[in-house]
DNA sequence: GTTGGGAGAATTTTT
DNA sequence: TTCTCCCAAC
């Protein structure tokens, strides 16, 4: 029997074991979120519940993962047969199943963002007269998804794009209904796709939505400020059977409405649930007083918001550092010499992050670690698996799951020398629409068809999969891998890039990864759902190497370290001038800044260089940020110039 | 049809 | 600086 007034203070308390029935919890930043729905989760076991009908949603996979890790330390049991992941992650789960019911096959193939755009590329290069004229396939899918996910139709969202024409309008229509024409025929679905159809099979198949209304007697969502609508949507049908719902988030911290978030889900919650009971967790007990001083003043100028104020458990500390300084440059070397101050007062370099707007601002600093031989770790804008190299051979394995995908043969083909689009699209044809790599017979008309320079090069990868299928071996993925590169993709690595054992290294994990997972198929549908922040944390707690993080700000969501570098905090890159447009709504970007302030327990420092040289060598003034200027002085230290050292 | 060179543009945040 | 796109030569 857990003693909950014992383990946790009466606000979390109260939450983790509040009677059945809708329930807001409100959690600021630091005030133990994490702690309160996993013990949530070990309340509902203990009362008989079980896992199986559970749903926890969360935002990223590794959060679920960390919660059902925390909650099976305590509750043990059978915990991981509950339900979690993300919503795209559990939408999945839904449409593997079901997915024949809306005409899809049940092996369908998810299209990572690459993929969705070089899609839509091809349709823009199908439909369009004048495609100078014409936006490119970045904005077109920002069209694309901005319909699905705020449930629009195109034409509305195209008449309301300001980059586009009136003439064009027409064009435009076209293009987007190709791409969508193009998803169904080729058996695929982009991430929006996922949320749309996982709704479609909610709202349309009253059969489905029975059995899982059914099944989750409890519905507990994590970061329900980062919701859109589609996604509040989801949460509204799944709980409507037993009325068991959980939403927990912070109206502070919703920072992704660029993505369809609308933090009006989460203020209109109780209304679309009546009788909703609601609990707020003020009691921070992550950041010294000093720092939530910091974070409660940066917040308090945004309107329409839950009021909360953070509350210090913590004893009174060092008060937060702000540099001014030159440039990039001197940032960087600010931030190298303070990191030796930190190590110094024993914080080892896995307790500091350095935090920022954008990924490029890091460029610098990553240069000036990497001279001074401080070991870093990066959660860079592409996703692992999102790289060419990783992709080029998942292309390899996709194709061996599905002889009819056209985009991983498309992939495999191209990477001969002689071999583009065109004659990867007529070798389509002549195989009559798939590709059995299996198959002696099919093999050998491709090879006819090929011509003598892309031949040498497919001989070898010909004698290596006859060898695997012999062996039954290639359905395993590890063989298949092994005799691909082997055969080919080694030396197609070493002739295309300078870091080729780099890429040789991170297929290698790849290898390790496919050869641990359960199975080939399971992995491949999973392997576009993983983010690089679920593979980048998971990677360095296996490691056991003393390095400093890099982050932007967002990847940071819902973590924390002891010593917290916010840099480049200067108008324009933060706030970012992009971000702001000209609307002049701060909002999203102030909260933001509060997100970057309460990741830190013990010390933050911001930086504000003056300057930033640009690409061209040219130099561009910059102003402090308003997040800087809005903190009252005596609530900081200030120095101008290089910390001492 | 493919490839590689050269010119040009441009730097948000991510499932 | 780095990536992307277009065009001209194979």
């Amino acid at each position: 029997m857990i003693d909950y007034a014992e383990l946790l203070n009466a606000e979390q308390c109260e939450a983790a074991t509040a009677k059945d029935g809708p329930l807001l919890v409100l959690a600021a930043a630091g005030t133990g979120k994490t702690r309160t729905l996993v013990y949530r989760v070990a309340y509902l076991m203990e009362r008989g519940v079980d896992p199986e009908n559970i749903l926890l949603l969360t935002f990223t996979n590794r959060a679920a993962n960390e919660m059902i890790e925390r909650a099976r330390a305590i509750a043990g049991g059978n915990v991981g047969a509950l339900w979690s992941g993300t919503f795209h992650h559990i939408c999945n789960r839904f449409l593997r199943r079901f997915c024949h019911k809306l005409g899809y096959k049940p092996w369908f193939r998810i299209l990572d963002q690459d993929d969705s755009r070089t899609l839509i590329d091809s349709c823009i290069k199908e439909c369009v007269k004048d495609v100078k004229e014409f936006p490119k396939k970045d904005v077109v899918g920002g069209w694309i998804s901005e319909a699905a996910n705020s449930e629009a139709e195109i034409e509305e969202v195209v008449e309301a794009a300001a980059a586009l024409p009136v003439d064009l309008r027409g064009e435009a229509v076209e293009v987007v209904k190709l791409y969508i024409q193009r998803k169904r025929e080729m058996e695929v679905m982009d991430f929006d796709d996922l949320l749309v159809n996982g709704l479609r099979l909610l709202t349309e198949c009253a059969d489905v939505r029975a059995l899982y209304q059914q099944q989750f007697q409890h519905v507990l969502v994590d970061e329900y400020q980062d919701t859109n609508r589609l996604q509040a949507k989801i949460v509204d049908i799944l709980a409507a059977g037993y009325k068991n719902v959980m939403a927990v988030g912070d109206d502070f911290q919703c920072i992704y409405s660029w993505r369809g978030a609308d933090f009006k889900n989460i203020m209109n919650f109780p209304n679309r649930w009546p009788g909703c009971a609601i609990v707020k967790l003020e009691q921070n007990y992550r950041s010294v007083p000093e720092i939530l001083s910091v974070a409660n003043e940066s917040i308090k100028g945004n309107p329409d918001q839950f009021q909360k104020t953070l509350r210090p458990t913590r004893a009174s500390k060092n008060k937060p550092q702000v540099f001014f300084l030159r440039d990039g440059n001197e940032q960087a070397g600010g931030v190298l010499s303070m990191i030796h101050r930190y190590q110094d007062d024993g914080y080892k370099l896995r307790d500091m992050v350095v935090l920022y707007r954008a990924h490029f601002h890091s460029i610098e600093l990553q240069l000036t670690l990497g001279r001074n031989g401080i070991p870093y770790s990066i959660t860079s804008g592409i996703s692992v698996f999102e790289q060419a190299h990783i992709k080029d051979v998942l292309a390899l394995l996709q194709l061996i799951v599905n002889q009819r995908d056209f985009i991983a043969f498309t992939r495999l083909l191209c990477l001969l020398s002689g071999v583009g689009t065109k004659t990867s699209e007529r070798l389509w044809e002549k195989l009559g629409h798939s590709f059995q790599l299996g198959d002696p017979v099919q093999r050998a008309t491709l090879m006819k068809n090929l011509r003598p320079a892309a031949l040498r090069q497919w001989a070898p990868i010909d004698a290596f999969l006859t060898q695997i299928y012999d062996q039954g071996l290639a359905e395993q993925g590890r063989a298949a891998i092994e005799g691909f590169c082997d055969a080919f993709y080694t030396e197609y690595l070493n002739l295309t890039y300078e870091n080729a054992d780099k890429r040789g290294e991170d297929i290698e994990e790849l290898t390790v990864q496919i050869a641990s997972a359960p199975k080939l198929e399971d992995f491949l549908q999973e392997v576009a759902l993983l983010t690089n922040v679920d593979h980048q944390f998971d990677k360095n707690a296996r490691s056991s190497e003393d390095k400093i993080h890099l982050s932007t700000i967002h990847q940071a969501k819902g973590l924390e370290w002891p010593v917290v570098f916010v840099i480049w905090v200067v108008e324009g890159m933060f706030p970012s001038a992009r971000a702001i447009g000209d609307c002049e709504d701060d909002r999203e970007e102030r909260r933001l800044f509060y997100v970057a302030v309460t990741r830190a327990q013990n010390e933050l420092v911001l930086m504000s260089p003056r300057m930033r040289r640009l690409y061209d060598g040219g130099v561009m003034p910059c102003d402090v940020s308003r997040f800087i200027k809005e903190i009252r002085p005596e609530l900081m230290r200030t120095r101008h110039g290089m910390p001492y050292y």
